[in-house]
DNA sequence: ATAATTCATAGCCATATGGTTATGGAATTC
DNA sequence: GAATTCCATAACCATATGGCTATGAATTAT
């Protein structure tokens, strides 16, 4: 799914979520309120970031009470490392590609 | 530097912009016509994109008479690929203390 | 019961974003 | 040198985005 990509690079790009993120990875499991508390925005911005993450599948929520804990789902980023590799990939390969040639040449 | 990270996420988040360094990625070095006949948007879009993709250190630019070339520039991926490894070292490191944690409740 | 807390949603607003067409400058080609 | 090609920039527009305040639903505390 080339979607996946989208939905996760575009998650990702906006430094409040991603601090909201990167909060979760760091610290574990935190309520609205904690995560509230240091991102430097309105409880609202923060829920909406976390819906975003949700929906992404970067972070996921437990309900306890009046209260909702969320946390990072690292093997969400897969898909992140996998396109990194497969750039790494492509480069590796057309690298290979000119060493054959120049095999090839060298014959 | 932080300021890294949200240039390469904000700039790889748009799904045109990233085909077109995958482009770059896959088949090597390209003129802003080759590369506007695969992207499905208009010339100077091609270009605002490629701009972008240069300020970030995505891409390289040459000259060439009335034709530009662009490739891909690999080394700036690094920062993403440290980025990740970093969430996933949290994500070690707190299994470490809950390991730690465990060890010495069962002493 | 009533009050207070926790979070999500709704509604609104300013700005950012990505696209287009129009244009112009530089380099080839005729 | 005139015409053409290649690319970048300018000007503009519709929409998406991220923020806020206000409100409400659900839970807990008084």
């Amino acid at each position: 799914m080339p979607g996946t990509h989208d939905l996760l690079f575009r998650t990702l790009s906006d430094p409040t979520r991603r601090g909201i993120f990167e909060c979760l990875c760091s610290q574990g499991e935190q309520t609205v309120a904690a995560l509230t508390a240091q991102a430097g925005v309105s409880q609202p911005a923060v829920s909406k970031h976390l819906a975003m993450l949700k929906q992404a599948g970067l972070v996921r929520d437990r309900h306890q009470g009046r209260q909702t804990h969320y946390s990072a789902q690292l093997a969400a980023l897969a898909p992140l490392a996998d396109w990194t590799n497969r750039m790494a990939g492509y480069w590796e390969s057309r690298f290979d590609d000119l060493e054959d040639l120049l095999k090839r040449m060298d014959q």
